[in-house]
DNA sequence: TTGACATATGCCTATATCGGCATATATAGT
DNA sequence: ACTATATATGCCGATATAGGCATATGTCAA
């Protein structure tokens, strides 16, 4: 078998740094592919299947306004990641953890 | 291009359904290889190689016990994920007010 | 209708994956 | 030294990716 789709849950679709940018442009409001093409730097057809993959995860929806399609964030697909990692938040508060910070900070120091 | 290796950053690694389970398995404390191929019900080569991917990105911890190497979360790691995500908290409990607090958030974070 | 603009899709290639399975390495016990 | 146990690694095959680039689809305007 090979990795799992990027299209399968939005843990693999999140997992690239040019979807999560696209999400990021997108918290702001809705935009047209164009919009983000510009932002981003990237090639127009790259821009759109990226689109394509966040729109097929849930992620993002879109509306067809003239000749431009105007792309919005949909966050509710965000929530499964939420709560997984929700649970992990004591495990870099805890303070054992801080302890080891700690020793990372003074093995850093002595150089 | 192929897609970004799965020990590029915890984003990756941790797309994998095993490897959260792996992480929620040792979210109770140490456990040995055997316990979670035990628990997990996956090929032990498989499970190692999991755990892999999870050191390279500084999940997880080893310790060496006789002929055990147990193994610990490091959430460390998962900090990024929950920093990034935690932004968009009230994209599904709210309505658009405080768009503009995450986008401020999003920029002092990632960039 | 023609042409400009906006976006999507199709084809290509290189690459990394995951699982299955065999095997190597390491340690403990007798 | 030999054997059982614990874990890691190597090789295989199938598959999906991301970017580059060409092109198709769709929409407005003169």
């Amino acid at each position: 078998m090979a990795r799992a789709a990027t299209t399968t849950d939005a843990f693999n679709a999140v997992a690239e740094p040019r979807r999560r940018q696209i999400l990021d442009l997108l918290a702001t409001g809705e935009h047209a592919v164009n919009d983000l093409v510009a932002a981003l730097g990237v090639a127009q057809p790259q821009v759109s299947k990226h689109l394509r993959v966040l729109r097929e995860v849930g992620l993002v929806e879109v509306r067809d306004e003239g000749r431009q399609r105007l792309y919005r964030l949909d966050g509710r697909s965000l929530k499964p990641i939420h709560d997984w990692i929700k649970a992990y938040e004591r495990a870099w508060e805890a303070r054992f953890e801080a302890m080891d910070e700690v020793l990372d900070d003074l093995k850093r120091q002595e150089h």
